[in-house]
RNA sequence: GUGGCUGUAGCUCAGUCGGUUAGAGCAUCGGAUUGUGGUUCCGAGGGUCGCGGGUUCGAUUCCCGUCAGCCACCCCA
């Protein structure tokens, strides 16, 4: 109690750790799998970075600090910044498009809840210099398959998706005035946490007639995309767009994750940025907060430079995700990894000088294991055996390996509950050694005893 | 930033209608005549009962404040 952790931030302890990784990993694959490559930027920026785009009231959520050399800093609070401005400086030199990702810790001066921390990690997965709804279509597919790829499903997980230039056509053509469009957005991407009559009320402050806001509002509640395509599919406002989101449903059945998707208008997503398709994923049950959110921000690099290339990008932090994978029991059974060997003492390791044990770790370290010992020679010789072997098995170890009593090396299986657990033996002066042949066929029968376990 | 609920061992929790030295399980450490197991048994360490103040002969217990956690707003990554 005395010494813990700043509110909001993290100890990772080592299963902790083991899970993050896990997370890491899963990640790094699946981005792999799609031919995007990993780039990462500073964890501290200039504080303007982040107040030009958004305006000073962010600064309010920013761990920001003046240097010592008197510089305006800021912890960084998202990746899309760092990202936008390293890809306006070679805009020109790099090929498109550009498929980057990165897994940066995000600072943001919040209160502290569930699914939400004072820091966390953060997948972002971005495209530069594609317009095509293909560049969407794979983009969502990758944090799709990420979900996959921890064993989530589409009944554990839905995508939802829409598109700003089509809910803007829609609207039009609807007769919402241009200029109410920004209250609309702001109403519809409320509609679920927010009284159906504080919606009503703040659509007729926009200057909606009722009958208006009625029809926004079911909109807003859900509607199939067939429906939409019946009803604006003709309309001059909402054709072209609405024709875009019919293909890029296509493309996304069409690369195996149609099942994870759903139409839903009502998510805009909050950032001011997004001007195309835009998607969330969340958990099915909807107990937790979003697991991921993106979309298309065709307009943001031009704010960071003279590149004017279209682009699109999603975040994934790590923490809902986590609370998903807990609930639904998704965690690897074993978090460590397992140490190969633990050195115990064996019958005739009183015969050797206590170096030789020693030695015998080094060859096996030497040729690729990894190995665990007492690390005193006082415990390993006066230990009873049994309590040397049980701690070998507490701490992780597929074998436990000892000196003989008739000169030789003998490891024994540490998994399984077979009462005859399997040994294999080897001449202990050749294992000290480091005799490749001998280590060989430790290691064959290593491998053989973690296969028969499985 | 606003409001509500909750703080006892590393973890999960008992308990004290205000009264001697605050308990259990799990975990950790040591051991059970030193070569084969996830069992069992014995033993040990670990707590200013979140922190500060008040009431009281006496506070872990009641009251106030504060900090932290959870939840709902706010906001969003």
């Amino acid at each position: 109690m005395s010494s813990s952790a700043l509110p909001g931030f993290r100890d990772f302890y080592p299963d902790e750790l083991a899970r993050r990784a896990h997370v890491f990993r899963a990640w790094r694959a699946v981005a792999h799998r799609y031919a995007f490559v990993e780039y990462d930027g500073p964890p501290l920026e200039p504080l303007d970075l982040y107040t030009k785009k958004s305006g000073d009231e962010i600064v309010g959520q920013l761990y920001n600090f003046t240097d010592k050399g008197k510089r305006d800093v800021a912890l960084r609070p998202e990746m899309t910044p760092t990202f936008a401005r390293m890809v306006a400086a070679r805009a020109n030199a790099l090929r498109k498009p550009v498929r980057w990702f990165s897994i940066p810790q995000l600072f943001r001066y919040e209160r502290a809840q569930r699914g939400r921390l004072r820091e966390h990690f953060q997948l972002n997965v971005d495209i530069v210099g594609e317009e095509s709804e293909v560049a969407d279509a794979e983009l969502l597919a990758v944090a799709i398959d990420i979900m996959r790829e921890l064993g989530l499903t589409a009944r554990d997980v839905r995508a939802r998706v829409s598109d700003r230039r089509m809910l803007n056509g829609i609207l039009l053509t609807l007769g919402v005035a241009e200029a109410q469009v920004p209250a609309v957005y702001g109403v519809m991407d409320k509609v679920a946490r927010q009284p159906r009559e504080a919606s009503v009320a703040k659509l007729g402050e926009a200057g909606l007639a009722p009958a208006l806001v009625e029809r926004v509002l079911r909109l807003a509640s859900g509607v199939t995309f067939a429906a939409l395509q019946a009803e604006f599919g003709e309309a001059p406002a909402a054709r072209e767009p609405i024709e875009r989101v019919a293909r890029y449903l296509d493309h996304l059945a069409a690369l195996g994750v149609g099942d994870w998707v759903e139409l839903d208008l009502s998510i805009v997503r909050g950032l001011a940025y997004y001007t195309g398709i835009v998607f969330e994923l969340f958990d099915a049950k909807g107990e937790l907060r979003a697991i991921c959110g993106g979309g298309r921000y065709d307009t943001l690099l031009r704010a960071f430079g003279n590149a004017d290339l279209p682009a699109l990008g999603f975040g994934m932090g790590d923490v809902v995700l986590g609370e998903l994978l807990t609930e639904r029991g998704l965690w690897p059974a074993d978090a460590q990894e397992p140490v190969d060997f633990h050195l115990v003492a064996g019958n005739g390791a009183g015969q050797r000088p206590y170096a030789d044990a020693l030695r015998l770790v080094a060859a096996l370290r030497g040729a690729g294991f990894s190995v665990n010992h007492a690390m005193s020679g006082e415990r390993y010789l006066s230990q009873a055996t049994r309590n040397q072997v049980d701690g070998a098995r507490k701490a992780g170890a597929t074998s436990a390996i000892y000196f003989r009593e008739d000169g030789a090396v003998e490891a024994v299986s540490l998994l399984g509950k077979m009462t005859g657990a399997a040994t294999h033996s080897l001449p202990a002066d050749a294992a000290i050694r480091g005799d490749q042949a001998v280590l060989d066929s430790l290691r064959e029968w290593l491998h053989q005893q973690r296969d028969s376990a499985r």
